[in-house]
DNA sequence: CGTCCAGTTGATGTAAATCAAACCCAGTGG
DNA sequence: CCACTGGGTTTGATTTACATCAACTGGACG
């Protein structure tokens, strides 16, 4: 329940804005702070219980947090794709595992630099609060999803998500770097499963998939109905 | 999409320290602009959607806060019991509705009156941060729960969780003012299916059921090993 | 060219949903 | 005092969406 960073902390960094920067001008300053880590598939950053001392922000590749039951039954939290901050949310110690979906490279930050600069600029803190904020209604809403919504539903609701963050909406063409698997977990569902019913929305014409890891939206309006359980 | 507070709102409040006034110093300090307000069963504190003008803290009674979806499928996020704050997570608008489980009054914050107190003292801003954080986790053991676990499981946990908080852990009887719908709707369960766990339980040994709204704990141990999983 | 692993598709099983019917009890009102 | 009502609870019978088990496919890689 250590291990973690024996995985290269080399290069210093100096303005990783990555192309997917998630809006937030203040907490960019952490820029000048960053250390780049890389991962490659299925290397942990760290585990669950681990004392939360650094945060990460993804430059390239996917994560994807985890949390295992004794059986081995497995639920993944979160991805996150390039841009996105990782453990911000940590208390003492990571309430999950991140693993790298594929090959990644990440920024790290030590925990007391960022909260270094809360101190120095309560503007940081505030929009740290707002980002928790939708965190924990996107968490609610995943909820209501996980609880209540069929396969179908959260299918389309994912889909609809990674193409929202993924590509600058330009295109309709979602990346979907994750296993079949990793979806099922995410969603609360089998491999099986997610492979079945993609394939339904395929046949219904509302989606295309030139390859296992790619996924056209063609009736986005449709998904998006789907996807609200109409 | 608004109604809300034609509801009562009278008494100035001075100290309304409840028996399970959840330790946060710096928070209480808040209690000088509280304003009580009084809710019937079912009764609607505020719709999701609402703009989120003032947060409330459960003096007596129970809250619950759920979402709908078009055909009537309902989830519910959480329950809010005394000494419980509701709503410190909203953005611009509430994510979800608020209504009364039981009768209930609360006090009721404006949210300006909040966001001053921070900017005086940030202490309470990073209290408030790290309460964010621990629902966050709190959402994340929750979505396992709701993705991956059984109807058993999911019994075994709220009723746990319920222990937790209602009692002062003196005494294993828990109190479930909420009806068994209710419950479903949180566990992500139909009202069937809960009566049937719960009997279930009953018939281990591990549960004595009282009365429909009161559950005794007689093995503890064994119910918290289900609840993990085990 | 075999091995491996992710993906896919089919056959079967099952936990929980749905449908249905009592039951219990607190109000209410004659 | 008791019949009536209605909401919540409980139990039973049946259905179903999804899981599980099993077999095949196809690309990656040594």
């Amino acid at each position: 329940m250590y291990a973690s960073l024996h995985q290269t902390a080399r290069t210093r960094n100096s303005a990783p804005a990555g192309a997917n920067e998630k809006s937030d001008g203040s907490l960019s300053r952490l820029d000048d702070f960053g250390i780049v880590v890389t991962l490659k598939r299925d290397e942990v950053l760290f585990y669950e219980g681990d004392r939360a001392g650094c945060y990460y922000k993804v430059v390239t590749g996917a994560i994807r947090s985890c949390k295992l039951l004794a059986d081995g039954r497995r639920h993944i939290g979160d991805f996150f794709l390039p841009g996105d901050f990782i453990g911000l949310n940590a208390l003492e110690t990571h309430g999950f595992t991140a693993e790298a979906v594929a090959d990644a490279s990440l920024v790290r930050y030590e925990r007391r630099d960022v909260e270094a600069l809360i101190q120095r600029d309560p503007r940081i803190g505030k929009s740290l609060l707002g980002r928790l904020c939708s965190d924990l209604s996107e968490a609610q809403a995943r909820m209501l999803l996980l609880g209540r919504m069929t396969a179908q539903e959260r299918l389309a609701s994912f889909l609809l998500r990674m193409a929202a963050r993924g590509a600058g909406c330009g295109t309709n063409l979602v990346a979907l770097p994750m296993t079949r698997t990793d979806i099922g977990d995410y969603l609360g569902l089998t491999t099986e499963t997610v492979c079945r019913t993609l394939a339904q929305l395929k046949h219904s014409g509302l989606i295309a998939a030139p390859s296992p890891h790619e996924v056209r939206v063609l009736r986005r309006e449709a998904l998006s109905e789907m996807a609200e359980g109409a």
